[in-house]
DNA sequence: TTACTCATGTAAGTAGTTACATGATTCC
DNA sequence: GGAATCATGTAACTACTTACATGAGTAA
């Protein structure tokens, strides 16, 4: 049901082809990602249901490009999707998941998970800064354009309202990384309780020692 | 695709009928929650490709209860499954979403909002936290059943990796309940800036103060 | 002319939700 | 006798993914 509030979250500030939006969804679109396939099924659906409306625009001489707005009946739906309280979905994790039965695989495969983990959150760190100081300098076009047509009086809660929810996810990816880390430390413990006594734990530890 | 991994999970703790399993995601199933006609489904699916099988047990005189089980095919993949790299899949976020747009809201009910998020992961941190208990005392029987049939020197692996895994869930819903205070303040501090001057700001901050 | 980006779609399949449906047992 | 719990399923629907399909414009 989400797709639809980011479609009319991006329209509210910019009159945008399907195309335009999913390369958005793709760079941008923390919070709500999709697929090209979803977003021109979405604009058709919402079309027919009134949120928004296409202008048509030639592309080249024969084929056609469609140019999404809101209408009167979409704004209002943005506006009461964001008044009504949020409603918690089940959160599915798969990577916490597999995390529990990892006493079935070695101690090296459980710290490259981990390492994996760390190095996925510290990429979504970068791009998401990267995405931070767009906004807070405003040079995010779609940001640029929203700010446009909204009072001058709100435009430091439309900038920090963003900005705050980008850095939930930054918070959140740090947290990811910190047990990520106390992960580490973890097998390293139970390597060592495990190997602890036997003449290959003994080798084992010499060598980490010694690298 | 990760229900089968779940219910591997599961069966390779304690053979057990789709109605527990069900059960068991209702109360204990952080990281993949699932509905009994998902469970029902998959169990007929995961049968029919060998990776568990069921033993028939009469239930009353009439109807019949199915208990299922890992096969060695069953167990190999949930080794597998444990081995493989975790591909991460897009994240989605419909609360960040919509935080993205309170602009559009008064500022009593983005607090609001906050709030709710607050009281969400306050009330999972206390959930998790009971689990946790459960499983460093060994008192779930899930894990009792597991140890049981796992050698003595992984035990402790079992338990810790276990206990890791919620500290992780735990550790987001801190970071989330934080984020949400910081969130409060923006707000705040937002509204002061907005009402700053005007004679109906000096009288809600007069009102706030002597509150 | 070839490769790339712009641009829009459909089809088939998987995963998950909600509602509908049935019937046994157990406890009050 | 009635309510709660045990127990298993199916049907319809929504959301999302992957693959297939087509064609225009542009720059090397």
């Amino acid at each position: 049901m989400s797709l639809r509030h980011a479609v009319l979250g991006v329209l509210s500030s910019m009159p945008m082809s399907g195309y335009d939006m999913q390369r958005y969804f793709d760079e941008a679109g923390y919070f709500w990602p999709a697929s090209h396939a979803q977003v021109y099924q979405e604009l058709r659906k919402m079309e027919r249901e009134g949120f928004i409306e296409a202008t048509v625009a030639p592309r080249g001489t024969k084929a056609e490009k469609r140019i999404y707005n809101l209408t009167e009946s979409g704004h209002r739906e943005l506006q009461l999707m964001t008044l009504q309280p949020y409603a918690y979905p089940p959160e599915r994790d798969g990577m916490r998941l597999q995390f529990m039965y990892l006493d079935l695989v070695p101690f090296e495969v459980a710290r490259e998970h981990l390492r994996a983990h760390i190095s996925h959150y510290r990429l979504a760190i970068q791009h998401l800064q990267g995405r931070m100081d767009g906004i807070t300098h405003r040079r995010s076009s779609l940001l640029r354009s929203r700010l446009e047509h909204r009072p001058e009086d709100a435009h430091d809660a439309i900038v920090e309202y963003r900005v705050h929810a980008l850095a939930a996810h930054v918070a959140r990816a740090e947290a990811e990384i910190a047990w990520a880390e106390r992960g580490l430390d973890l097998v390293e413990r139970l390597e060592e309780r495990r190997t602890a006594g036997t003449a290959a734990g003994a080798k084992v530890r010499r060598l980490r020692r010694d690298r």
